[in-house]
Order: C-alpha cells, then sequence, then structure tokens
DNA sequence: GCTTTGACTCTCG
DNA sequence: TCGAGAGCCAAAG
C-alpha cells in the first residue's frame, strides 16, 4: 500500500462532524511527512469518499483550501464543515479542540 | 538520480 | 501576536 493510499484510507475514517490535522495523520502513519499528506489530499482521488475539507492545520486554520487555493469552492465545503457543526471563523476552525477528532 | 515544490509544523526574534 | 527561517517527507519533473 501507498503512503498517499494510507492517509486516504485514514482521512476515510474521520467521522462526519469532526476534523483533524496533518499532523495527527502523519503520526499515526508512524512518519513526519506532514506535506506530503497535504500533498494526497490535494490529489484526493477519492473525493468525496475521502473528506479533505476535513483535514486542518494543527493550529486549527483550514490550510491551503481555505484562503490561498481554490477561493470559490471552498467556502462550499466551509459551509458543509458548519453544517456538520464545525464552526469555521475567518478561515479558522472556531471550536477546533471539541470537533479535533483524536484517531 | 538529483532538484524543485508543497493544502505542514516548530522555533526563534 | 506575527512573521521569517529551518526541518521534515514524498511525489513530480
Amino acid at each position: 500500500m501507498n503512503f498517499e493510499e494510507k492517509v486516504w484510507k485514514l482521512m476515510e475514517r474521520i467521522p462526519k462532524g469532526r476534523v483533524t490535522t496533518y499532523g495527527q495523520i502523519a503520526k499515526k502513519l508512524d512518519t513526519k511527512a506532514y506535506r506530503a499528506v497535504g500533498n494526497a489530499c490535494r490529489k484526493n482521488p477519492y473525493a468525496p469518499g475521502v473528506p479533505c475539507h476535513r483535514v486542518v492545520r494543527s493550529d486549527g486554520s483550514v490550510g491551503g483550501f481555505g484562503g490561498k487555493i481554490s477561493g470559490k469552492n471552498v467556502k462550499e465545503k466551509i459551509q458543509r464543515l458548519r453544517e456538520e457543526n464545525v464552526e469555521v471563523k475567518n478561515g479558522k476552525i472556531a471550536n477546533f479542540k471539541e470537533v479535533l477528532f483524536n484517531f
């Protein structure tokens, strides 16, 4: 199994209404390839089976899909997050600690 | 096979 | 509090 497949599989485990960080995923995979995780996310061939929008940065900010990349459909992702009990404020998770999914 | 790049994270000033 | 720099790993050129 490739590294990316592991990442995707792990992301699949993220329940609705919860989020996780790249660091958590990397840690679960016994690696420090935080950035590679992000890369795998960006590819994301299993979307929306693999909800990459539920993966955020360690500080609770939504990461690249929130402010840098794809400025419009991102809002829909954010909106979906908010519908899933995840409050997003200004590109960051408001109740981050509460919705953070610990593997 | 080496170099570049990235949706990252940590530390320091 | 915020920005810059360094370190990390994997994929693509």
